[in-house]
RNA sequence: GAGCCCAUGGUCUAGUGGUUAUGACGUCUCCCUUACACGGAGAAGGCCGGGAGUUCGAAUCUCUCUGGGCUCACCA
């Protein structure tokens, strides 16, 4: 370690420490400031804060960072006078528990009886949630825990399957089966915005097949020869001069002897490979679309267990990477391989598994998005975001969009509502309000087919994509369903926080269903928090080990130190590096302020409760410079920019107040030859300052503020204060500020140059602009 | 390949047509001054990514290049 190991063993010696934190976190727990109360007279303010997954890896850094400025909106919205609903839930559908829970009992999911499987992941989930909650509540935050939400609890999943058959009625589902992104590993279909591309190292390989109209070969390149069986046709580019007499003719396929097409199709590169193409069914997301332009038969070669299928032939039943290995040996022995090149290849991979995926054709349920795309474009339009260059991203990706497929072939999930006539197949869609379990009951009694009169059904076993659930938080906690008075008083919400990691998937989804549900927006203003980046700039991960534990930051540094640090990094929406150095400066600043504040407590009451006749210009020009760092604060606050407030405090505190006014006031604070008048307005002056500090730094350091606010000034909370208005402003005392500090550091500046003391006197001239200051400063600087 | 965003001392940042270009962290020197050595006083460190243009004047406006980030598409 560097030398700044041994500065922390000193780090909790005194001043502002962990410990007195903790003692703060505790009352906190005892006077609730989150409790939101719908009759208040206050303009209401709705967060719809994202519900964090318990996913049993330590919650990095980046995102209790994220966490704690969204809090920060919470705390500052409540000091400006609203009325604020700051819910709390969890996420818990779907992959990542179902992955933690394989992994923990080393038990495959489709191998281990479903009831049983859904028994371990809510178990999991339980420990790994309290675990969660103890992170959150260790950063101070200020949600309502006492109404906490779970995703899979029964309540919410009645509302995701009541909005998914109000969408069903709606005519906004459909059933397709079309080739889908599948993971082999997870088992299941995933969306596009679950796709991760990855550069690979891969084989290119190179072979012939015959041209059967004459004596020529035709050299095609792939990186999938395991897909030959599925190959229904060759395409080369009709410019390309080696192919142009071949285009119209057939090939054989080695091994397999059937004939394909050779076709000329402007998608084939020259440059790439032979320039001439195989396309089967399916590669990669270019052979979908050429199978439906040139209206190609599909072979299904790869099953949903990722194993060749009887087309194959003597490959069928290997896996996708032995069957690869498998058929360049066949064709090397039958003379048609050509080459094998290691090539390095972006392949699409499953954002949960890392697995490169596979495009399958899968009979699954999709949402019609895109029908919708003009609409939910204009009302994202509307939306003001911060910041708003971030707008871009969204509508960036739904540009592209496509139809949502929303089923998975899961088990902890919400079940898709949907039973199926045993005579007919016709669907049949239950009632909303009821959470079902199609799996495993029977649809609700007395259920006859609407077409054939059966009364005999089974149930769709899948589930939805976690997403379905998420997207609609906003109609949860505004209880949509449930309650209309309270729905109608909170819906929409004011703000959406938010991620950038999740643009397209929670934020897209969310605003498409709660737009078609509601016919509205979910809230007026989107908050999109930049990532939080490792100390090189590199995303934090498992995988790469450089993730760091929040917990282990807050303990040596404390919360506040994290908070301040959290805010005054990084302008929302960037990305912010994380620097061990830089929270270790935040935690001075903190014992900075908690050092003011023992000063000013020396005085005791006086000064708090009675109020000067007058104020002398010292302490005119100090609540100058405070009207006008409380005004940028404010500014800061209102727009949910705490990199403002935070800088701006810092600053004033740490470089005016501090060196400046309380060194100018220090002797008639203490009433050395000082009139109780003037002692009175110096002391008055140094609360209300100190005051005003501590209620801007509340929302960004919670606890500090509340443990010296509560020494000095109130029983109350600092929390359920307001900010500070009608602050008094001596506009004509701002131009003495740079005289001041300039004179001070010139007194300093000498007293050190000539070895004395800065008690010592010292004559010095004090300019004719800063007579009024006079005596201050002669006090101050002990000038003869 | 396309779109979007960004570019100020080692790091973060202020600055929106005229400043000797802010401030913080870090670095170096000196100082245990009674709120604070988790402190204080100083110092070093920047041709404001390169180039061209607009202008009397550009970190600031325009164009272009370069470099980064994000997203999309393609890579058989």
């Amino acid at each position: 370690m560097d030398k700044h190991s041994d500065k922390q063993l000193f780090s909790d010696a005194k001043g502002w420490s962990r410990d007195l934190e903790k003692e703060v976190q505790n009352r906190f727990a005892n006077h609730e400031v989150s409790n939101f109360d719908i009759k208040s007279s206050k303009p209401f303010f709705g967060i719809d804060t994202p519900p964090p997954y318990p996913s049993g890896r330590p919650w990095h850094l980046g995102a209790a960072a994220q966490y704690s400025q969204i809090d920060a909106i919470a705390r500052s919205q409540r000091m400006l006078g609203r009325e604020v609903l700051f819910p709390i839930g969890m996420d818990r559908n779907g992959l990542p528990v179902e992955r933690y829970t394989e992994k923990k009992y080393e038990i495959k999911m489709r191998e281990t009886e479903r009831e049983k499987f859904i028994e371990l992941c809510r178990g999991a989930l339980d420990d790994l949630q309290s675990e969660m909650v103890d992170i959150l509540k260790a950063i101070g935050f200020s949600a309502d825990f006492k109404r906490m939400y779970r995703t899979d609890s029964d309540e919410y999943r009645t509302l995701t399957q009541a909005t998914f058959i109000k969408h069903w009625k709606d005519g906004m589902i459909y059933r397709g089966n079309r080739p889908t992104n599948y993971c082999v590993e997870c088992g299941t279909t995933i969306a596009d915005a679950e796709i991760e591309y990855k550069e690979l190292p891969t084989k290119l390989a190179y072979f012939n097949f015959q041209v059967k109209e004459s004596k020529n070969k035709i050299t095609i390149a792939s990186t999938r020869p395991e897909l030959l069986a599925a190959c229904r046709a060759i395409i080369v580019n009709p410019e390309d001069e080696r192919y142009k007499g071949m285009i119209g003719k057939h090939a054989i396929v080695p091994i397999y002897k059937t004939e394909v097409n050779i076709i000329g199709h402007p998608s084939a590169k020259p440059e790439f490979g032979s320039g001439a193409v195989m396309v089967c069914s399916y590669g990669d997301y270019n052979d979908v679309l050429l199978f439906k332009e040139l209206g190609l038969e599909e072979k299904i070669i790869i099953n949903d267990t990722g194993r060749l299928t009887d087309v194959a032939g003597k490959l069928s039943g290997l896996t996708v990477n032995s069957a690869r290995k498998e058929i360049l040996k066949l064709l090397q022995e039958d003379g048609t391989l050509e080459k094998v090149q290691e090539i390095s290849h972006r392949t699409p991979t499953c954002d949960r598994s890392k697995n490169p995926i596979e495009i399958i054709p899968m009979d699954e349920y999709y949402m019609k998005v895109r029908d919708l795309k003009e609409k939910v474009m204009e009302i994202t339009n509307e939306l003001n975001f911060i910041p708003d260059q971030h707008k871009q991203i969204l509508f960036n990706w739904m540009k592209v969009a496509m139809d949502w497929p929303i089923s998975r072939r899961r088990f902890y999930g919400t079940e898709i509502p949907l039973w199926y006539c045993k005579k007919c197949s016709e669907p049949y869609v239950p009632q909303p309000g009821k959470y079902y379990k199609p799996w495993k009951e029977n649809p609700p009694n007395g259920t006859t087919c609407k077409k054939c009169g059966s009364k005999e059904f089974y149930g769709d076993v899948r589930t939805f994509d976690t997403w379905m659930d998420s997207s609609v938080s906003s109609l949860f906690v505004t209880r949509y369903s449930t309650d209309p008075e309270f729905y109608s008083k909170t819906y929409p919400l004011t703000i959406r926080a938010q991620g950038i990691d999740i643009v397209r998937t929670w934020l897209y989804y969310s605003i498409v269903r709660c737009f078609e549900l509601t016919k509205r927006p979910p809230w007026s203003n989107v908050w999109i928090g930049g990532m939080g980046l490792d100390e090189h700039g590199e995303k934090m991960s498992k995988s790469k080990g450089n993730g760091v534990d929040p917990m282990l930051i807050i303990e040596r540094y404390g919360s506040d130190a994290f908070r301040f640090w959290a805010a005054s990094e990084a302008s929302p929406g960037s990305n912010f590096l994380f620097s061990e150095q830089r929270i270790m400066g935040s935690q001075k600043f903190l014992t900075k302020l908690w050092n003011v504040a023992k000063f000013i407590k020396e005085f005791g009451d006086y000064g708090i409760n009675e109020k000067p006749e007058k104020l002398f210009p010292t302490d005119k020009w100090i609540l100058e410079e405070l009207y006008s760092a409380v005004k940028d604060s404010l500014e800061g606050h209102r727009s949910f920019n705490f990199f403002i407030p935070s800088n701006r405090i810092r600053e004033f505190t740490w470089n005016v107040f501090a060196p400046h006014y309380i060194e100018m006031v220090k002797a008639r604070a203490y009433g050395k030859d000082f009139s109780k008048e003037e002692r009175l307005s110096a002391i008055y002056t140094l609360n209300q300052t100190l005051r005003a500090i501590l209620l801007l730094l509340a929302p960004i350091c919670p606890f500090i503020t509340e443990s010296i606010w509560t020494s000095l000034y109130s029983e109350e909370s600092i929390h359920k204060m307001e900010f500070p208005k009608d602050l008094p402003s001596f506009k004509e005392m701002s131009k003495y500020s740079s005289i001041i500090t300039d004179f001070n550091t010139k007194v300093w500046g000498e007293k050190r140059a000539n070895g004395i003391s800065l008690r010592d006197p010292v004559s010095v001239r004090i300019p004719e602009e800063l007579t009024i200051f006079e005596k201050d400063l002669k006090a101050m600087h002990n000038l003869k």
